[in-house]
DNA sequence: ACCTGAACACCGTTCAAGT
DNA sequence: ACCTGAACACCGTTCAAGT
């Protein structure tokens, strides 16, 4: 906010008044890790890469977070911050604005490729994510969804959601081209058609058709619909 | 083949005959892949702990794969071949045989915990995988389900699997005790109850009630009931 | 043809020593 | 209180040298 403005370390100048670079906090860590993300991949987000961002030692980055694990975990929520919860609920559309939610989800975790693992392998305990869970089930509830069934609901669309958004962002970070799926998808058929396979012969063009948007959405479409066909669970 | 077989250098005995361990092969480097992956997890298997299990030294396993992801691959196809692919398709109770195979998919995996990331990560290729998806669709078609949705929905349900098995087998791995969670998920109650995430506090003692597999049966009901009432996609 | 030791270029994390 | 360099115990992969 002051005149302080960071200078390269090599032109000193005065020398009161130089914060140099902003004094490294958590925020600042997690802004760095998701640079690296974003560029490199969750395997690119080493210690050393995110402290190299910021113009330290990987020994620093411990003074903010115990672990790499914890690092991500940060970082995870830091994303699901930037997701846009769309409008209020709303009774005569909670189920549009529910599927453009979860759209937003995906969108908002594909720039990142390989983050979605992180809320995969442990569940996430940020207030981003808190707020996302929340907005999910105030749709569901507008819905006039029954708890029970909401509650497994959200657990299970998650699942999904993340589950894609992991295989999408990692298909793109290892620069799939358009048409590399479909190429390895003809190397299998053509290995293993034959009579053997009938039905996976027959379908697999049919699988890898249409874009993971769509395929995603038409998942969505069945877990919607079974909820509202389905009787709740016991518990 | 011939008797010139290596024996254990300290106890050589009469020089011809001592096949002692089997030559190294695609096979025994998969097997010792295995046994590290079901003690140590997916993050144990380490090209130098798997070399260990067959004696010899990382660079040896060079040989037989291009590199760790291939023998990941291969370990993920011999997983899946343990999987019972259960009997014929019966059109009479092709939904329970539906569930039941995808339940023992889920079951399969998680003995070795974290393999699931493997065909998260990326499409298997393996012809093991390639039995259980004609299987599953073969069971589709029984049901007499729509081509175009049995495409999609096998794309789908795989994906709703992996997660699954991922996301279980990895908690197990973490030595998670069966209170584990839920003490993980009360200091988040805690901490964010109040009136800020009134859904979120009031379900959250319902999401994680129950067991895992009850909550991936439930998942299943809702996507064939989803599919038993949706219209196939338009492609 | 297969195996090997050693090396290269990395990791996450710790810790003594600095300021 | 924070930062740092160096170290420790690892990684995946390559390669020259052996058999």
């Amino acid at each position: 906010m002051a005149s302080s403005a960071r200078q390269t370390a090599r032109t000193r100048q005065s020398p009161r008044e130089r914060p140099a670079k902003p004094p490294l906090s958590r925020e600042a860590v997690v802004d760095a890790g998701l640079r690296v993300l974003r560029d490199h991949g969750i395997d690119g987000v080493t210690m050393r890469a995110v402290a190299g961002e910021v113009d330290t030692g990987a020994a620093s980055l411990y003074v903010y977070f115990p672990n790499r694990p914890a690092l991500l975990d940060a970082m995870f929520d830091e994303v699901a911050a930037k997701i846009d919860l769309g409008p209020e609920p709303d009774p005569e559309r909670w189920r549009e604005q529910l599927v453009g939610l979860l759209n937003r989800i995906v969108e908002g975790m594909d720039d990142y490729p390989g983050i979605a693992r992180v809320p995969l392998a442990n569940p996430p305990t940020g207030p981003a994510a808190a707020q996302i869970a929340e907005r999910t089930l105030a749709l569901l509830a507008a819905g006039g969804v029954d708890d029970r069934s909401a509650a497994w609901f959200i657990d299970i669309v998650f699942l999904f959601v993340n589950a894609t958004a992991y295989e999408t962002s990692i298909l793109v970070a290892e620069g799939a081209e358009e048409g590399e799926v479909g190429a390895r998808i003809e190397e299998q058929l053509a290995q293993l058609d034959s009579d053997q396979f009938p039905h996976f012969a027959r379908l697999l063009p049919v699988i890898t058709k249409g874009s993971g948007e769509q395929r995603f959405n038409f998942g969505l479409r069945l877990m919607i619909d079974g909820l509202l066909h389905t009787e709740p669970p016991d518990l």
